[in-house]
DNA sequence: GGCGATTTGTCCGTATGTATA
DNA sequence: CTATACATACGGACAAATCGC
């Protein structure tokens, strides 16, 4: 059983810290004296974990100066409605998305449980890698009842944004009705995607978003890079 | 009249040895070479029994890894009041908690500021274990403002429910102001306490905990075995 | 701008455990 | 079993960049 090495631990100890918002975006970490002073090992040691953090795009140093907090996690909040482009949106940041599969099939039993379908009926998948400014945060499968949203795959051609690929097909607001939250590890093709290493913690969310009325139109799949989000949960 | 297949026998043997507890969830069954030897057959009967588990949601195996006990996750929705208890009881399960520490003292800086008290005001931790008949779900951590709570620290020597302790002491109810939910991998003694493998998904929540007014009274840390607990979120 | 203290970057070396040919 | 390679961890020395006075 391999031993987790100590510059592993302290580039996870250091990452939590600042995923908590302990450490901000800017703000300078301890030195290396000083943090190899907290872990109690040599600076050489922390200057290992630290450069773990750097190439994950956490901190970045500056000969001289110190070492800074690049970047904070995403805070995500799960309400009534979800809608990235507004969540990434209103942290400053710019949302984009990048398509790797649109098509049509039909549903399996499910699918076709979940989005009220008969067996057999066609669901248009939509999968992809959700971007915050350019860093990949999260992996999607939408999954639509494309026989009551006519059209829709031709305009998520032209939009990423689902909120306004549906709008261009009718549903002018939506809400979500559940959301499951689990833990995962990457798999080897996830952890490419999102730049992660394999064996990674995902957040996992399994979520049903219907119209006003409570027609189902979207059955999501997504995982999120578990350092780079935090769902946030407030109920109203 | 046909005699029962070898590998169904075997199936039920350990099927039966899961239900009486001998392996618990996350547990890790003997290899297949293990498992061919104690019952003395063939590496591929052994496989075709394990097949027939892993069909059944019993186990599940992972390459190069081994075969574990995959107990049916957890739901646990995260609402306006969320109640370790009575979510366990809500699947059938036995709730119950280990208590690992109960100490008092000063509060630091965050915690002054979530749980609106003055610097060096003292606080109650409560850390331990929280079991799902016997199973162990999750690693909390309670931070309590005892000098708005006084005498909670004996009650909780007497119950291990958190809303228990908290009518104890007058507080007849409670709303969850905030969750906040991000994915990490387990530390060395957390992997120990979970009876999980180093470096596997935890779902970690912070949370806070507020009477009707809005006064905080509890400020929680969690940590979820990622595999055998489902956050579930659905506004009201 | 100059100067010195601070801080990171890079090099030298030593020792140990583990995996592999 | 030996030999080899690699990752981990520690210790020290000095160069280069930065910052405050």
């Amino acid at each position: 059983m391999p031993r987790t090495p100590v510059w592993k631990s302290i580039a996870e100890t250091l990452s939590v810290e600042i995923a908590r918002g302990h450490y901000k975006p800017g703000d300078k970490l301890p030195t290396e004296a000083e943090l190899s002073a907290r872990f109690g090992v040599n600076r050489h040691t922390v200057r290992h974990a630290l450069s773990d953090l750097g190439e994950r795009g956490i901190v970045r140093s500056r000969r001289g100066a110190g070492v800074f907090v690049q970047s904070a996690p995403v805070d995500y909040p799960l309400g009534k409605r979800v809608r990235f482009h507004q969540n990434i949106r209103a942290t400053g940041r710019l949302p984009n998305r990048r398509v790797l599969r649109l098509e049509t099939r039909p549903c399996d039993v499910t699918e076709a449980g979940v989005l009220a379908l008969s067996p057999g009926e066609n669901v248009l998948i939509y999968e992809g890698l959700s971007l915050s400014s350019d860093a990949p945060v999260a992996h999607f499968i939408s999954i639509f009842p494309i026989t009551r949203l006519a059209g829709l795959d031709v305009h998520l051609t032209q939009t990423t944004s689902v909120t306004e690929g549906l709008r261009a097909v009718g549903i002018e607001d939506y809400l979500r009705a559940e959301t499951r939250v689990t833990a995962e590890r990457t798999t080897t093709t996830q952890a490419l995607h999102l730049g992660l290493r394999e064996g990674d913690p995902l957040l996992h969310t399994v979520s049903l978003n219907t119209t006003l009325d409570g027609t189902p139109v979207e059955r999501g799949l997504t995982w999120f890079a578990g350092d780079r989000v935090t769902l946030t949960v407030t109920p109203d």
